[in-house]
DNA sequence: ACTAATTGTAACCGAATTAGTTACAATTAG
DNA sequence: CTAATTGTAACTAATTCGGTTACAATTAGT
């Protein structure tokens, strides 16, 4: 899997705007890179690939604003890890196997099998939450002074 | 999840080992990265660990040869994951989020729990999957020329 | 004991990837 | 018109991945 964080910030995205979202206020790429502690490119990348996902919408120019095209509660963690997720769960080999060996030969397709088994059963405990959940979890964890 | 192919490789490896042990031919370090196509460093750091985890065991020096420490029907996929899979599933984010931000307070703890879960999930199914049962299944993609 | 083969490991390298940075045209509210 | 912001491209630094070289330690066979 790749050792990137796309998944945990699109997470931290989404939530953020639940949040907005609750409160009814306005949220940039700036002000949301200020809440990941990131810069606002990468995060409008990772809205890029939100919005191809219809996970969200953004009112553009300059009154701009970042909203969830659905409830929290209708995005599950599929959805997210669908939408920003490009690699397969698994890296097959760098060089492909040596043909001639038996096992070189059907270790890929045997495997694919088994990836896609694994992959199926990672995607339906990621169907069970949602944003919403999410967001709630995350509200239980007081900020520093209160 | 990184994006490495250790364990597509621990596999390729393990499941060699399983057939050489059915023909009861001999094995070194060399033959395995011939049958990867990769170099027999990269495999011995692989054995290495695959060997911490109890999973092979081998004959130094001259007539060097490596083996499965027990029955190919014995060693779950999971066995490998964990022998060889350093990194957790997923990333957290690089920099920690904004502490005074509800949400980037809140957030990693929270995804803590659901990731804890994720992963739960994917163990749960690769543990009911081993080495046997991938050597079978490789067997059943016969080479080119036959 | 000596030789030959192999493991275990360190050090180094190039390629690829990740996220950060700068820059700027396109969009839009006021 | 102006000011703010998005969308995107181009470039960069840091990190990671696997490949390479090298060599001491181990061991079977003679």
């Amino acid at each position: 899997m790749s050792g990137n964080s796309h998944f945990t910030v699109a997470l931290h995205i989404l939530t953020l705007l639940a949040k907005t979202g609750q409160d009814d206020t306005v949220i940039t790429s700036d002000g949301i890179a200020d809440s990941v502690r990131t810069n606002p490119v990468f995060v409008r990348r990772l809205l890029g690939l939100l919005k191809k996902g219809r996970l969200v919408s953004v009112q553009r120019g300059s009154a701009a604003n970042w909203r969830l095209s659905r409830l929290p509660e209708n995005i599950s963690l599929l959805d997210v890890y669908e939408a920003v997720q490009a690699e397969p769960l698994f890296e097959m080999h760098h060089s492909t196997p040596n043909p001639s060996c038996p096992i070189g030969c059907g270790i890929q397709p045997a495997l694919q099998t088994f990836y896609a088994q694994a992959e199926a059963a990672l995607k339906q405990e990621l169907a069970r939450s949602n944003i919403g959940e999410v967001l709630a979890e995350t509200l239980t964890h007081k900020p520093v002074s209160s």
